[in-house]
DNA sequence: TCCTAATTGTTTAGATGTGAACTGTTTGAA
DNA sequence: TTCAAACAGTTCACATCTAAACAATTAGGA
């Protein structure tokens, strides 16, 4: 089914390289409202889920905000306010850089680990069933289109280059 | 360029259907964050621009809230603040269904259309330059993939099928 | 006719996104 | 050494999105 036909619009998109723009766009925001809704349902969210996550995986290292904000692509004003949530949540901890005061460092606490280990393999799952049933070579095939897409926007939408991290 | 590359992150995404996931989500995060700046150079966002052209494309006949909302994928909540703004700033304006009083009907203004005959040049042409350079074969192979994606989204995700334009 | 259910829109509270201004800190060049 | 620039984080004002509760209205069945 087109896109405009499950939108119930009323003519078909002109082009098709707007159609697959607009297509981008709807299945983020679709899957992101799922990942919402799942967890959601634990109190969290994903952005905060998100935050977690890269935690996990720097093998108890400490990230400063500055650095979550460039590998989750949030700007440093968000991620103010989402470490300030989870601190009050208990599932990470800031303190102050020894060698940079400027620096926050935030660290996951035992709490945050034990959330993280609980939503991971539902999330996981959720991953698997939202891109079954399509080929390997389908998957090869839609990075690269999405990645050559980043690039254009790098090149010809943003001259200077986003800094900040967003 | 891989997506783990891109961001900095520590080590690659395990499987190459979360690596798909994540690069669906980042690159519709990024067209439409390049799409907001366009749009906020003209005191306009994004999600107004949408529900102007919309008006535009339903040949002056007015649309309800709930319609745009269908078409939009944005909840009535929203819908309510959205219209209140562009009524703000007399883009468009509301009048009560002459059958349902229920209903509010949005028409766009003179204003309006101008402000969207002056807009969507240039929006088409930012399509145009982020989709370039990506064969026919590729989009509709992309078109195909996402759409998988989000029946995927509505048959193992959602059980009941979400309601309420969301 | 009457009564329940569905629909439309508004409002609220909270989280996230936008940009911009601001403080404090560090760095690097004159 | 000193001073300007860069950087990290916070705060502000605003728009959007989340869900949920609510009022008003309409539709449909008993």
């Amino acid at each position: 089914m087109g896109l405009a036909e499950e939108l119930g619009l009323e003519r078909p998109v002109e082009t098709i390289e707007h159609e697959s723009l607009l297509n981008i766009v709807y299945t983020g925001t679709m899957i992101a409202r799922a990942a919402f809704r799942y967890f959601q349902g634990h109190s969290l969210t994903d952005a905060q889920f998100n935050v977690l996550v890269q935690l996990k995986y720097s093998d108890g290292k400490a990230l400063s905000q500055a650095e979550l904000g460039r590998r989750l692509v949030v700007n440093k004003a968000d991620m103010t306010g989402i470490v300030d949530r989870l601190e009050r949540t208990g599932l990470v901890e800031r303190s102050v850089h020894p060698k940079d005061r400027r620096v926050n460092l935030v660290r996951m606490t035992a709490e945050g680990e034990k959330v993280v280990s609980v939503l991971e393999p539902g999330y996981l799952k959720g991953v698997g069933l939202l891109m079954s049933g399509i080929s390997r070579s389908d998957l090869v095939r839609l990075n690269r289109t999405l990645e050559k897409v980043r690039s254009n926007a790098k090149e010809k939408l943003i001259p200077d280059g986003g800094r900040d991290g967003r």
